[in-house]
DNA sequence: GCGCGTGACTTGACAATTCAAGTGAGACTC
DNA sequence: GAGTCTCACTTGAATTGTCAAGTCACGCGC
């Protein structure tokens, strides 16, 4: 519970953002057209489609996404991560990144991390399956 | 992100009960006298002051929770459960412990168990020191 | 015993989230 | 080709959380 919340003060404080609109203009920023689908977005950020619509017009209404219905098919609506947006992250990853360091991976020996993750990978796969 | 998620959706279903709802319950039920202060049971459940406040006043209203100010010193609000939040407590505590163990403690084995709990404490110790 | 500061809440306005309906595009059926 | 289904959102209202003031009780110095 502290973990998520230790990271959202500081990219509050640093960048204006929470942590999942971090996270969301991070993932579209993996895409190699900064695209992504709303659905698709939803998935990789653990958002309902509804916060999801939500928080994106939020972020459309600063200028660091804007969306498009996809022309392929009108059913999909496409994000996509503004010049602007992407300047944001940009600035604001190197920030995020360090606390994430200091406050997770200084922590523990190479070892222990391939552990941690071990662990965390049978939770998730278990609390996934279990619905 | 997914476990905390996992546990609200099934006090949600089940008692009618968020996870903060839920532990505020169960951190007075642990008291003795089934009081607690507000400041105290804000730090019991990471909420802050003004949260827990609100949240306190819903429970109130649900006839779960009653306030009073502390007769020796009338700075401080003790909450104290009520007979019907005891009853919906008690009520709703064995479906919870069963998700909590059928999601955590049955994927590993009483050693992996310690280790999981190690390592968070490293980790709450690091965040804790970090602010 | 009168101000003054501090600490423990409480409150109200605002922002974010959820929930339940609504919309609208394509697929499928006949 | 008209009707129906499903899926991918979108929207609006109600709930919940946060932030910035406010209130109110006690302790302390003078």
């Amino acid at each position: 519970m502290k973990l998520p919340w230790a990271l959202e003060c500081q990219l509050q404080r640093d960048a204006g953002l929470s942590f999942i609109e971090y996270h969301a203009l991070a993932r579209l920023s993996e895409d190699p057209a900064h695209t992504l689908r709303m659905s698709e977005l939803a998935m990789l950020t653990n958002a309902s489609l509804s916060r999801l619509s939500h928080l994106v017009k939020r972020l459309e209404s600063r200028g660091l996404v804007r969306r498009e219905v996809d022309p392929e098919d009108g059913r999909f609506t496409n994000a996509i991560l503004t010049k602007a947006g992407y300047k944001l992250l940009v600035a604001s990853a190197p920030g995020h990144v360090t606390r994430v360091r200091s406050l997770v991976m200084d922590e523990f020996s190479a070892a222990e991390l391939r552990q941690v993750r071990q662990l965390a990978d049978r939770l998730l796969t278990r609390i996934d399956a279990s619905d």
